[in-house]
Order: structure tokens, then sequence, then C-alpha cells
RNA sequence: CGGGGCAUGGCGCAGCCUGGUAGCGCACCUGCUUUGGGAGCAGGGGGUCGCAAGUUCGAAUCUUGCUGCCCCGACCA
């Protein structure tokens, strides 16, 4: 994409009303703009990341062996009486009456509709297992929105929902999501921590908030050093085998949020040179709650044996759109945005340093299309702005990439390559940078 | 919902106390000079001062009501 046709609004300026690191570079980089409180208009810089993160979480799910689908925002109010939530949720549910006065509301949360959908869809045991999922918006009108997209009252949320015979085999579900976290938070850049979680009314362990460690997390966690260094499994793993031997190295070390930290099994369970207290941010949830929609709103399978069963549930969120908050968090310094290469909304920035000069425009017309048509996502700033507010823009943006090309450089034959991350530069020949990016 | 604050051009702000025809920086447009870390000079465009009522000869400014947004708290993917 050449800048001088996108639309990438960038701000000079901090906007007063964003108040933490990510939501002031979300705006200053182009990625939102705020419609209303806690509601924003992705623009196409952000929708970008959003896809790739999507795709990310898709791809994951697919693995481990969820089938997407797609329900739709708006509900009928019908369901969440059968199950009795419609008058528990409270005032987080946003309440809509339509032209003939029925009354609908915007999805929180889909337990209810993928439960009735499977429900008509499955009568048989021998469907089972089945986990579904997707990837929509929902709606928590949240009493006071705040933190840009983090804790928005319009967000998009992978939600999953599987359906087991015994609860022995929604284990083994659960597992099986808990793995495909970990894989989809690394495949992003980030170090996602599996923490306890509050399990409610049903009990046991079978609820973990998945943490990324970031200063200015919501919320105080505690855990073993040990837990951070471990790293995900590859993805050659086997999802249909026995994965509670991975689940357990994870969750046998301390990690917990601060509602259910214990300081004194904490100090006792980990060696103080491996305590970590630090602030972290929750971009996945997942949980086990048995039958208890299956049981409220009629959903059974005949078994075996021709008994009526009620299948055994769990269901697992991702924050998609949280997850852009959250990786800028987690991954910006003074200058801007560090994009993570996999979440990149452009992989390689290419910075035109006089616009107008025979040679670079050449130079950079040249690469650009080469690269473009090796299949690398490039953002070309043609602009004939100054080389200096290049520089910060491109720093601003966070593409992990920046090719150089100015009038200097290239007398010698040579454009430079300087990785956002850790600042390193190198200089190459025009050629050897394409194939170090094509290749 | 309790407490605090803000609302003036795209962004950041001044002006309000002490009413008199709206200003600054950045951004934007034109021209010239510049050109490897947010250039300089000159010229220019853009605002019913959140909305409504009131006071007044006259309201961005004073009064009342409303709305929106932000921050702290209780609550949350």
């Amino acid at each position: 994409m050449r800048l001088s046709n996108y639309f990438l609004p960038i701000l000079r300026d901090d906007p007063k009303e964003a108040e933490i690191i990510s939501h002031r570079l979300m705006l200053r980089a182009g990625l939102v703009r705020q419609s209303s409180a806690g509601i924003y208009s992705w623009l196409p810089f952000g929708h970008r990341v959003l896809r790739k993160i999507e795709q990310i979480v898709r791809e994951e799910q697919d693995r481990a062996g969820a089938i997407e689908l797609l329900m739709p925002t708006i509900q009928s109010a019908d369901i969440w009486r059968e199950s009795g939530r419609y008058d528990d949720y409270g005032k987080e549910m946003l309440r809509i009456t339509d032209r003939h006065d029925r009354e609908m509301l915007y999805g929180p949360t889909n337990e209810e509709l993928i439960t009735e959908i499977f429900r008509d869809g499955v009568k048989s045991y021998r469907e089972l297992p089945r986990n579904l999922y997707h990837i929509q918006w929902k709606f928590r009108d949240e009493i006071r929105p705040r933190f840009g997209v983090m804790r928005g009252r319009e967000f998009l949320m992978k939600d999953g929902y599987s359906f087991d015979l015994t609860p022995e085999a929604a284990r083994h579900t659960y597992n099986q999501m808990f793995v495909a976290y970990l894989r989809t938070f690394e495949r992003m850049g980030l170090k996602s921590i599996p923490m306890a979680a509050e399990t409610g009314p049903i009990g046991g362990d079978l609820s973990h908030e998945f943490i990324i460690l970031a200063e200015t997390g919501e919320s105080e966690v505690f855990c073993d050093r040990d837990v951070i260094e471990k790293s995900a499994p590859g993805a050659d793993l086997d999802f249909s085998s026995d994965l509670a031997q991975i689940v357990s190295e994870w969750t046998g070390k301390y990690a917990t949020t601060d509602d259910m930290h214990d300081a004194a099994r904490f100090e006792q369970e980990v060696p103080a040179g491996r305590r970590v207290s630090a602030r972290g941010i929750e971009v996945g949830h997942i949980f086990h709650f048995g039958t208890k929609y299956t049981e409220a709103l009629n959903c059974r399978v005949q078994g075996p044996d021709g008994d009526l069963i009620a299948p055994h549930c769990g269901s697992y969120g991702i924050g998609v759109s949280r997850l852009v908050g959250a990786i800028i968090e987690a991954s910006h310094d003074e200058a801007g945005i560090v994009w993570p290469e996999p979440v990149a909304p452009y992989t390689v920035g290419l910075l035109n340093l006089k616009s107008g000069d025979d040679a670079t425009d050449a130079a950079c017309n040249d690469l650009y299309g080469k690269l473009r048509n090796a299949g690398v996502d490039v953002l070309y700033d043609d602009t004939d702005e100054r080389a200096g507010a290049k520089f910060s823009t491109m720093d601003l943006i966070g593409l992990p990439w920046q090719v150089i090309v100015g009038p200097k450089g290239l007398a010698q034959g040579e454009i430079e390559v300087k990785n956002r991350a850790s600042g390193e530069r190198s200089t190459a020949s025009p050629d050897a940078v394409l194939a170090r990016f094509a290749g």
C-alpha cells in the first residue's frame, strides 16, 4: 500500500481523553476512533490488526478440533427467559424492542443460543463431542467503559462452546482448549500465563484465565517464574492424544490473580527467587460449567442404552478486540507501538527519504513492486514529508521492519534496514534486502 | 450509581473571574527556499464557542436546566 493513497490519520499530540498507553497509541497511530463511550470504529490500520489476530485465533481453534459458525448479534429474549438469565443479567444487557414490540437483546454471550442450536441439531450421543465457536461482536453495557478498546462496551470476541457426553470427556475438551490458548497467544508474540480462576458453584479446577503481563495491567497477579518461561507445544501436537500431562505441567506451578491469591501458599510453594508479582491483562478465559444450560434448555441426546443425557459443556472466550490493546500494552516504547510480526498491520515500512528524487523514486518503486509481488505486506511511505517526519511516523505505527531508501546510501548502492523492536540497523544492496524479505 | 473534572476549527490549548463582533501552537492549502530523526519564510482556508432557555442594548464570558465525554470507586471478555 502506498501511504499517499491510504487512510491513516495520525495524531501528533495525545488526545486528552486517552489515559493509558495503548489507548493513546491506538488513537495516535490511526487504529481506531471513538464513536461513543466504549464503542469504536476500526480504521483501516486497526482493522488489519484485528483481522490478523482473528485469523490466528481461528487457525488454532480449527487445529484443536473446534468448528466455526456464526451466530447473530441480536438475540430473542425468549431463550434467555428459558435459561432464567433474562432477569438475572441486569443492566449490562442491552435490551431492544422491535417494531412488533418483541423483546430482543444485543448478545453479551451465546450460551443460550448455541445450546438451542445444538439441541435442535443433535439427538444422538454418536455425534458427540462437538466444540463450536464463532468470532462475533458482543455488547455489554458496562457501567463505566474505559481504557479504550480494553474495556469497551462493544467488543469482538471468540467464544466457543463444547458438548461432551461425560464429565471426563468434557475434561479432555477443556484440555484441548487450554493448549490451543497457549499456542494462540504465543503465536501473537505474547507470553500468556494460565491462572486459576474463580470456578463459581461448579467447583473443581476447571477454570483458567489467560493473563498477559503488562505494567498497565488491570489486575495484580502472582506466579512462579517457571510458568513465564515455559513455551507452548508445537504445531505438530496431536490434539486427540491425552493432554492431561501438558496441562498439569502448566497448572502445577503457582499462578493466580489477586482475588485467588494465597500469600502463605505462595511463599511456601515458590522459592523467593522465582516469585513474580506483577500486573496482568486477561485475554482469555476457559471454564467448564457442566449441564447448567443443557438442562435448563432441555437439550438431551440419546445414549447407547436409550437414556436421555444432558451433555456436559464448557465455554471458552478470547477477547479479540481487547488483544489489540493488550498487545500494545505489552509491546511499545517511547516512540510508539512495536508490533510483534505475526499481528503487524504491515510487515515492512518502506521509506523514501526524498520523494521526487529520480534515483530514490526509481529504487523505491522497484523495491515496492517486487516486495508486493513476493507477497510481502509493505506500506510504502511515498509522501513528500521530510525524512524526520517519516521516521517519527514509522516508529509510531510500529511496523516490525523499516526499509530506508535515501539518496546518500543509494549513491553507494546501499539501502538500510532497521528493526523496530531492537533498533538494529544494517545496510545492504536493494537486491539483498529484497531477497531477505521475499526469500 | 457515588465522588471529581472537562466541553472554544482535525489535535492540544488560551480567552470566561472583570460581558463589547473569537485567538495561539500543531495539522491543512498556495508559493519560494530546504531535504537522513517531527524545516524556514510569506500568504491563505476552516469555528452556529456542546444544546436549550433566561438576564442584558450586547453573552464563549453571567444564571438555570439538559446532554456528551474523561478520571477515581463498586462491576467485568
